[in-house]
DNA sequence: GGGACTTGATTGAAAGTTCAACCATCGGCT
DNA sequence: AGCCGATGGTTGAACTTTCAATCAAGTCCC
């Protein structure tokens, strides 16, 4: 009874601008984060010599059995890219934090173990890494404005989670 | 009356670790950023060729008076350092999406400028732009958990602020 | 067994970011 | 005016991340 386009193409063109608010919102987020992973990332090289990309590598490999992770489990884990865990490895092993092994089960298979050394190193990190977190995060924020922080931010990695790689 | 450490050593070396939930939400927070911004940025680079910090910079030039900016207070906008600026503008203007001028009050001053293929660029990202922000993140969260978010956010930018470029 | 296809990991080059050094201009001070 | 420290911006090299290509080993299926 009407020619406007088809319902799919208006739909297609309809884009849901967001409100002032919610415009305020994205960009504190956008700069907020920002600005904290600098801050963590920056205490973290300068008291240890570590990024926050190694320091999350590491911290995964101290929890892990053996204290070794494949290199695809340990992509998968702090979501970056297979072939920037190889490079990554690459170095922490250069700076004698981190060996590979083969993997028992699986010939392709490559494990990153942390060594001796890089567990010292992560238990000084620690101390700067989660005081951080501390004070730039947890105390800028109450309870309950914590804990919706956590189900906003569940929800959005389980609906891009393991993604793309 | 007692011989252990002055309050200062005590209070240097005590870390105040996190709770469980507190690490969970910590590491909900490292992840879903990580995977939220990956997908805007892959979304926009998909689409239109554009980063996301190159997004960033091409929207507070279409928002500022004249469409142009001063590298400096662009920097400090975004968040980024001077340098990543000048490197970022440098890529834009061979895009032909900026150009830079001189800046009338102060002789030191380099403004860039927002062109109209830029502004037609933008006025088309800003569609998956604000698609991926609503899909991703504003549709993962209440009303009350935003307005959370935004609120953390913009103290942890408060404390963070303007910093150490 | 032997394709065909998928997955795990690496590689090297291109693209982007950081870092330190640099030059020019501004602003204050004497 | 002339000096001095701070600010604005650029540069090039070092470093990190991405991207596409490659290779090896697993899986599926006939």
């Amino acid at each position: 009874m009407n020619d406007r386009p088809s319902l799919e193409l208006a739909e297609v063109n309809d884009t849901p601008w967001l409100s002032t608010e919610q415009q305020h919102v994205w960009r504190a987020f956008l700069g907020g984060s920002t600005v904290l992973m600098d801050q963590l990332d920056r205490d973290l090289r300068q008291a240890h010599g570590l990024s926050m990309s190694e320091y999350e590598i590491l911290v995964r490999l101290s929890e892990a059995p053996d204290r070794s992770i494949r290199m695809a489990e340990l992509a998968a884990q702090v979501a970056h890219s297979r072939s920037r865990i190889t490079h990554t490895i690459a170095r922490l092993e250069k700076a004698r934090m981190v060996t590979r092994g083969q993997c028992s089960t699986d010939g392709r298979g490559v494990t990153a173990v942390l060594t001796d050394h890089g567990f010292a190193v992560l238990a000084e990190a620690a101390h700067t890494h989660v005081r951080g977190v501390h004070d730039y995060l947890v105390a800028n924020a109450s309870a309950a404005e914590f804990e919706a922080l956590g189900r906003i931010m569940n929800r959005i990695t389980e609906q891009l989670g393991g993604r793309s790689f």
